[in-house]
DNA sequence: ATTTTATGTCAGCCTTGTTGACTTTCCAAG
DNA sequence: CTTGGAAAGTCAACAAGGCTGACATAAAAT
């Protein structure tokens, strides 16, 4: 994969990696999350919820019905810390939480409309950026930007996120 | 990859952005986010120090000499979260406080070897990491990488990226 | 009948962000 | 020279969102 793509001299003198130029990409990671959460963030300030309850309602509403233990292991946090978020976002009715029909134990969680509304308004933000950031650096570059997001991830984050994206293919 | 698939080359297929594409690549920045910081993490952990240092203590390396209101602009935090930070580190004797010469207001920070030596551990993981990404996405997805996050960034953050680039140039 | 699993909850702690108020030092403009 | 403002530091209080540990309940599994 990959051909060598970038031109000609291009290739192999990135093959090359100095320190430096690694350096430029941790400095680009760390400032593009910055901007990737930017805009979620004001939205989520006017009202009295944070990021982590964007993360919950952005994967709830992405595998609708999923339990509780699913989301703690996508999320990777405690139950003690999620519980706190899906309570909140019970309450005021935008998650609903329903005991499982075959294993009555489990609660599988949906967002109600109201919730779904919000969800909305949030990654309508987010993907406006992404999709101004995908125009300005072309069809090319968003190839690259994937492959080398999903090789830097964690194997088992990765297996999370191939069998999110795999769901819906 | 290629999931728009009809185009030969997949150029022109990825103009076409439905929302399931876009949330793939928000997912991705995510995902990808969690492996990035996982090991500097792992390692700050085992000290008594927290990823507020660590940018602390990469910006400091990175511009040496810088001043603290330099160094706020960067992180964007307060004075008051950044001082605690800068506190201990200076205290621990991982970075050195001097009064400016020409302007005795100032404070210009340095890395101590102590605090070079953390650096140097830290920067080592994390770019090992990223220089493991870049191996398995090859030569070309490097480039569209750091295309798109530059165009992910706000405007402000990234003159600053751009800045840092440049100085090193 | 017992053990294990899934969930929820209470209590307490830590890091890292915030605002607001106040001080000291020092540069610079009047 | 005086005064205003900038750079830095500090104290206090608070919030979000992580964490651990302990415990409770219901239901499934053995």
């Amino acid at each position: 994969m990959a051909e060598g793509g970038a031109g000609p001299g291009g290739g192999e003198s990135l093959l090359f990696l100095t320190d430096e130029q690694l350096r430029k990409g941790i400095e680009a990671m760390f400032f593009a999350y910055r901007g990737f959460t930017a805009d979620p963030d004001r939205i989520l300030d006017e009202m009295d919820y944070g990021r982590a309850h964007h993360r919950a309602i952005h994967f709830i509403h992405r595998s609708p019905g999923t339990t509780v233990n699913n989301l703690l292991s996508i999320l990777g946090v405690t139950k003690q810390s999620l519980n706190r978020v899906l309570r909140t976002l019970i309450e005021d009715g935008l998650v609903e939480s329903r005991v499982g029909r075959v294993d009555k134990r489990e609660r599988h969680l949906f967002l109600t409309a109201k919730g779904s509304e919000l969800e909305r308004v949030l990654s309508d933000a987010q993907r406006a950026r992404l999709r101004a950031a995908y125009r300005v650096a072309g069809p090319a570059a968003v190839q690259g930007f994937r492959q080398v997001l999903e090789a830097m991830m964690d194997p088992d984050l990765r297996r999370q996120y191939q069998t999110l994206k795999e769901s819906s293919a």
